[in-house]
DNA sequence: CGGCACGTTGATCAATGTCAAGCAGTGTGG
DNA sequence: CCACACTGCTTGACATTGATCAACGTGCCG
């Protein structure tokens, strides 16, 4: 257990002003002492894959800023369904809504991939929410952007079959992990399981295995384990129709 | 063609002051100044069935607020997929993301029941923005409930089969236009075609007739034409998983 | 070694899409 | 007024997709 350790506060972290999100995060607005405020105020921690930030039906306790590795949003409905309805990785800001409304957490955010993650509680934000104007600004254009990305996703869930689903997922880690070999390939490591893979299409783990199969034997992709080949990228995003 | 008639300005139309809508929408938060500036710069028309007050990929003009009818957002693909990802009824606000991201719409607000709906220019939102900063933070919640109904959709839409998201969707009109005949029975006017809503649950139509069929022969629902008898509202619930 | 988590495979079945046809209601032009 | 086209809806037959159930291999860990 690294629990008790990594628990204690902001031990060998950075100082916010030293983050690489800064820019691109919902923080980008506030001024240096602000920041500073919320230097002081965060608790920053490392999680193992299966943690929990916040459980669905809990009240929201504040706000987590994601440093490094990767967050699914879960849902479990009433059937015991549980997919993934969204991932957040690096510099992107988890669990603003529940915040903002009040309300109980209406996902589960799992860490997927271990990473470290910061903790502002929601006292500070309130109080900087008062102090800069422009933070509330900078949470509409998240939440729009969050929007548009779910629609999306919603769109394609009634309209694309799985292995549709399954190449646009691909493609998606693919833009953000990928990187080309020598002879031109593209190259990734997938950051989940074929389990949480399954989850964020909306599948059966088997049939994503047979998906997998099927594209193997298509020759359009290959798979070792977690390492992904990619022949031709052309030909993927043809079969998927290019969307967002 | 009415058009030329309802196109000329305001007339006949109630204030912003006296509209039924005005603590529940985004305009919630204006002063009576601002509100009165609304008022003269807002446009009121009524639509027909079929026609659009925006096209995905057109540029934001300003945003609409849906006085009465039924206002459906259209989202077709490269395969040419229509589908429908969400329903806007009197008293909400269309069309803002594009406004607030200076992006294009993503989308196409079709007309599905005729309706009065006012149209108010980006030049006079953006200055009101400015002045009343309680406007912003409306959107920002308006923004949130509009994803939290996306994000349940979109679950239901990776969970659940055919039958549930049809009954799902009829129990959404029915809290918003059913009432109960003398014996109890729960009684609706649907207020759209088949069409329609084989593309709001994302289906083919002729398998919205089986699904109408197949709950009819169980005796769940009677359906004549557009109106709607649930003798049982409870087993209808039963047979959703109840949700959002 | 034994147990467990992860992934794959096969067989089978149910749900849904696809294609073709038909029927009722409605508006249109002759 | 009728014939006709047309739209919305339904039905049937069939193909396809994906879920389900059961089994098995593999690697890891106690």
């Amino acid at each position: 257990m690294v629990r008790s350790d990594s628990t204690t506060a902001n031990k060998g972290t950075h100082s916010c002003a030293d983050c690489f999100a800064r820019q691109t995060s919902d923080w980008r607005s506030l001024s240096a002492s602000d920041l500073s405020l919320v230097d002081k105020a965060k608790r920053t921690r490392t999680y193992e894959a299966g943690e929990a930030l916040f459980n669905q039906g809990d009240a929201a306790q504040g706000i987590y800023c994601v440093q490094s590795g990767l967050i699914g949003l879960r849902r479990v409905d009433e059937q015991g369904n549980s997919i993934l309805l969204r991932l957040s990785s690096a510099g992107t800001t988890v669990g603003y809504r529940a915040f903002l409304t009040k309300e109980e957490h209406r996902n589960t955010a799992e860490v997927l991939s271990p990473g470290t993650i910061c903790f502002i509680d929601k006292g500070v934000v309130a109080r900087l929410l008062e102090d800069s104007p422009g933070l509330g600004e900078c949470f509409l254009q998240h939440c729009i952007e969050d929007m548009n990305q779910t629609e999306s996703d919603y769109a394609r869930s009634l309209t694309l079959g799985l292995k549709a689903r399954f190449l646009h997922l691909i493609m998606i880690f693919y833009e953000r992990l990928g990187f080309e070999d020598e002879s031109g390939n593209g190259v990734m490591e997938l950051p989940i399981q074929r389990n949480e893979i399954a989850a964020l299409i909306g599948a059966q783990p088997e049939s994503v295995s047979r998906v997998i199969r099927n594209l193997q034997n298509g020759g359009l992709v290959e798979f070792d384990k977690r390492r992904v080949v990619l022949r031709d990228i052309e030909a993927v995003l043809q079969t998927i129709g290019v969307q967002d």
